[in-house]
DNA sequence: CGCGAAGTTGAACATAGTCAATTTCCGTGG
DNA sequence: CCACGGAAATTGACTATGTTCAACTTCGCG
């Protein structure tokens, strides 16, 4: 078993403390405490769902990161999304009957799980809780527009930079920021290999654009590393 | 002008004679009857909206086909959706200041434009609406993480014949199917050049896997062409 | 300390891009 | 109806980017 409730069964779902409904009032906010929700936590490296397994529940990320990805048949995998807290997660729960795409922990993850069945009970709150998920989906497919520009017409380290400087700017500290990702994580998020990062990364330390420690990198040559995300 | 619309001023829009909206039911049809819904047609190659311009609407596309793209800041562009007859395009219009892409004609096409300001209008029918387009937008959420996984882990003949067989299958002709797009849109949507899209084209014509003629395509060795559109 | 996983580095290779020369297609006008 | 002109497509030769394979190093952890 990789999975434990934090607090076994219907535990109070905390979704409200992380002011992702909190917008809707508080009116919701307590139609949404009798949603049976869960809140779950899931060990690093640890599976929230697979590809084709039933899709009957969204998620809220409380903490951590969330890696969503897809497999071509002949094993290829691609992370298709990077999920930070405060995110919603599993949209094909609210309309397919299975998950198209696999979702698992990057390190150790909160979420929180609303089962869709229990959207219905929302009575007359439904179509304000519908609406803010139909607008984070939107913003999802803006991204993910977004990030087929990046693999169609980018190079690696175009592909490469773009994500370190959207990786540092979502992390908001300046200076040292985690890099939660392995080489083989990022490289299956931009469509490259471990090598073509590995190499990348080895040049812009060289070249003292980068510095890294300890699974955390630092900015040296803002300019210079947006420049490379720019052009080439 | 590059556009023009059919009948002048807020025509009656015809959105559910596609029916899409008609699996709301009749009252939500008449109530959809009295936003400013105008019904357009634009010339091949025109403009619906370009990127950046104010979001202020969303489209539902009657005939023809839409092509969705987006430009890197050096210039080259990706298609990141080819919009098909009765699909719903321009979702930015309910989240977003601005488009964050551009949609053209490809061919002559006829849209519905629908002012998201009306769609405030709906009253009690509006959250059906949103649910609505909603349920749309997770499946062209879903839509481009397929495309990630092609863009970002598959090669040159599994990304073109994967479109291929896609695309033969949308237009459920068995036969000859029209190519609507050229080499340079092909090459475009599936992130490589125009060369490399043509000798494609060129060699599976040689092995008897394709035959062309004025814009259309027929595939002659079904069997083969998914089988590369899977591996090598 | 030692093991296994993750990361780095190099060399050879392959895929796809670039550049350039033709050829084909198609609409326009004679 | 044919001829012309321009755009689109094809083809070839060369190049470059990124992958593959393999050896080696570093890191983290028991």
């Amino acid at each position: 078993m990789n999975t434990k409730k934090s607090q076994g069964g219907k535990s109070r779902c905390p979704i409200c403390q992380l002011g992702i409904f909190t917008e809707l009032g508080r009116p919701i906010e307590d139609a949404l405490q009798n949603l049976d929700a869960e809140s779950l936590n899931f060990m690093a490296g640890s599976t929230v769902y697979e590809t084709a397994s039933a899709a009957t529940a969204i998620y809220v990320l409380m903490h951590g990161y969330v890696k969503l990805a897809k497999t071509t048949l002949i094993g290829k995998s691609q992370i298709i999304r990077i999920v930070r807290a405060g995110e919603i997660f599993g949209f094909d729960g609210l309309v397919a009957e299975y998950y198209n795409h696999s979702a698992a922990a990057v390190g150790e993850i909160d979420v929180c799980r609303i089962p869709v069945a229990g959207l219905q009970d929302l009575g007359e709150h439904k179509a304000e809780v519908e609406r803010l998920i139909m607008v984070r989906c939107i913003k999802e497919l803006q991204h993910a527009d977004e990030r087929l520009l990046e693999l169609g017409a980018k190079r690696s380290p175009e592909r490469l930079a773009s994500f370190l400087v959207d990786w540092c700017n979502a992390a908001s500290a300046n200076g040292w920021v985690p890099l939660v990702l392995s080489r083989s994580e990022i490289a299956q998020f931009l469509g490259l290999t471990i090598e073509t990062v590995s190499r990348l990364f080895a040049s812009w330390k060289r070249d003292g654009i980068l510095r890294e420690q300890k699974q955390s990198i630092r900015v040296m040559d803002w300019q210079r590393l947006k420049l490379l995300a720019q052009s080439n």
